[in-house]
DNA sequence: CTATAACTCTCAA
DNA sequence: CTAACGTTGAGAGTTATAG
């Protein structure tokens, strides 16, 4: 089976651009939640030694003497361009798995009669037209294989221009390659499992491919070994399902400052559960448990320091968000100290199952109301008018707890009056 | 004891 | 001016618990 993994060049910094030209040829960063660290990079901001997930403020001094300019996230306009730019690759094949919000695996199994590096062009070509947004191209018999040939396209290694086909390189030559690139470019391969092969000599892509399975296998992981597998050509991981069922629904958030009282801490609980219900309904599934969990900030280890979680087990499954919120505040009460400086709080339902008609076993003693047609109506207002139009009470109206996001640009593509006025 | 639930660790974007 | 460090989901492996 041959795969194509076609992945945008620091995608966010890229939907930027594509509507602020001005951001072109200029060091570009975006920001995570709460404008906290670095989550893309244009090439420039790279050159000046700006790393991943490297908090601004310590870098904050570069962007002045750089003119560095560093973005709040905007994920509105990046998900919008993101559908666009999928909808766009799946013209070029029935097979696709939209793997992240910037990169896709296409089956290439019915175009072998094509030149692939120039249809990977082609691709390149059209969705640079269509949607304004630079992609590369890595072409290869495994999915870790074509992970690895696209961070070559993105390196230009292996003379490559944007596409990169291991199909046409002979074995000696990859071989050659593979012993310059780190182990850890490997997919599946992070820091931890880099620390541990690399203490048994593994520092390469070429030496962990030729290492031996079973010991590795013996002494890691079965991931590790279908991870060699792979590098190897041998097919171990198939196309996957593009929207599967999610067996759990996480929504949380570090706050915009510290939250000390009780009463912010519910409106945060409250806002996350109104997300994650609608979640859980949009993709018709009931929670059998609500999970909530608050913190301190990690990062401040001389102020004290408190974390906790509370489960809940429902008496009958719901997506209902009174219910759901009417037992997070539960938990919440619960776990909550005084006297603490709280930098984030968190729900997550849980014992996801299907909600379909009559299939929720039904709890006897049940007082609780039938809500299912006002989270109908809520669901299609907030689908029109924006998520938070219609909301339960307790997610209270100041938000003073709300993350920040100083830096950002408008949703050009999904919010008329955020559209720049053009004088004539 | 086994089967499974619950939890921890790791990884990815 | 100050202080300031993401979110969501999955899978594997281990430990705790129920029966």
């Amino acid at each position: 089976m041959t795969f194509a993994l076609v992945d945008a060049n620091n995608m966010y910094v890229s939907c930027e651009r594509v509507f602020n030209p001005k951001l072109e040829n200029r060091p570009v960063v975006v920001l995570s939640n709460n404008d906290g660290m670095a989550v893309a990079r244009s090439a420039e901001a790279r050159a000046l030694g700006i790393k991943m997930a490297e908090p601004w403020f310590k870098w904050k001094h570069l962007a002045k003497q750089h003119g560095i300019v560093a973005l709040s996230s905007n994920y509105a306009l990046y998900a919008d361009m993101s559908n666009r730019m999928m909808k766009v690759l799946a013209q070029f094949s029935p097979d696709q798995e939209v793997y992240s919000i910037d990169e896709c695996f296409l089956g290439m199994d019915g175009f072998k009669h094509l030149d692939l590096v120039a249809y990977s062009h082609e691709i390149r070509r059209r969705v640079k037209q269509w949607v304004g947004l630079p992609v590369c191209v890595g072409l290869a018999e495994t999915k870790t294989l074509a992970k690895l040939a696209n961070h070559c396209a993105k390196k230009n290694l292996a003379g490559a221009g944007g596409v990169c086909d291991f199909g046409r390189m002979t074995q000696d030559e990859l071989s050659k390659l593979f012993a310059t690139i780190d182990v850890s470019e490997v997919w599946g391969v992070g820091r931890a499992l880099t620390q541990k092969v690399g203490a048994r000599g593994i520092t390469t892509v070429e030496s962990l491919r030729t290492a031996d399975p079973k010991t590795l296998r013996r002494e890691f992981s079965v991931t590790l070994e279908r991870t060699i597998a792979e590098l190897n050509g041998t097919q171990c991981v198939d196309l996957e399902d593009a929207n599967p069922t999610r067996q759990q629904i996480i929504s949380s958030r570090s706050f915009g400052a510290p939250v000390t009282e009780l009463e912010q801490l519910r409106e945060a609980v409250a806002s996350y559960i109104g997300i994650a219900a609608a979640k859980a309904r949009a993709q018709g599934s009931v929670a059998g448990m609500v999970q909530v969990y608050i913190r301190t900030n990690v990062f401040k280890p001389e102020s004290p320091q408190y974390q906790q979680t509370q489960t809940v087990p429902l008496p009958e499954s719901t997506s209902d968000t009174l219910q759901l919120t009417k037992a997070a505040l539960w938990a919440l009460k619960r776990i909550y100290k005084l006297g603490y400086a709280y930098h984030k709080a968190g729900v997550a339902l849980l014992n996801l199952t299907d909600g379909g008609d009559g299939t929720v076993q039904k709890d006897m003693f049940s007082t609780a109301k039938d809500n299912t047609k006002l989270m109908a109506v809520m669901d299609r207002i907030n689908a029109t008018y924006g998520r938070g139009t219609l909301r339960s009470a307790a997610e209270g109206s100041s938000k003073e707890w709300a993350m920040k996001r100083e830096r950002m640009s408008p949703c050009y593509t999904t919010r008329w009056d955020e559209l720049p006025v053009v004088k004539a």
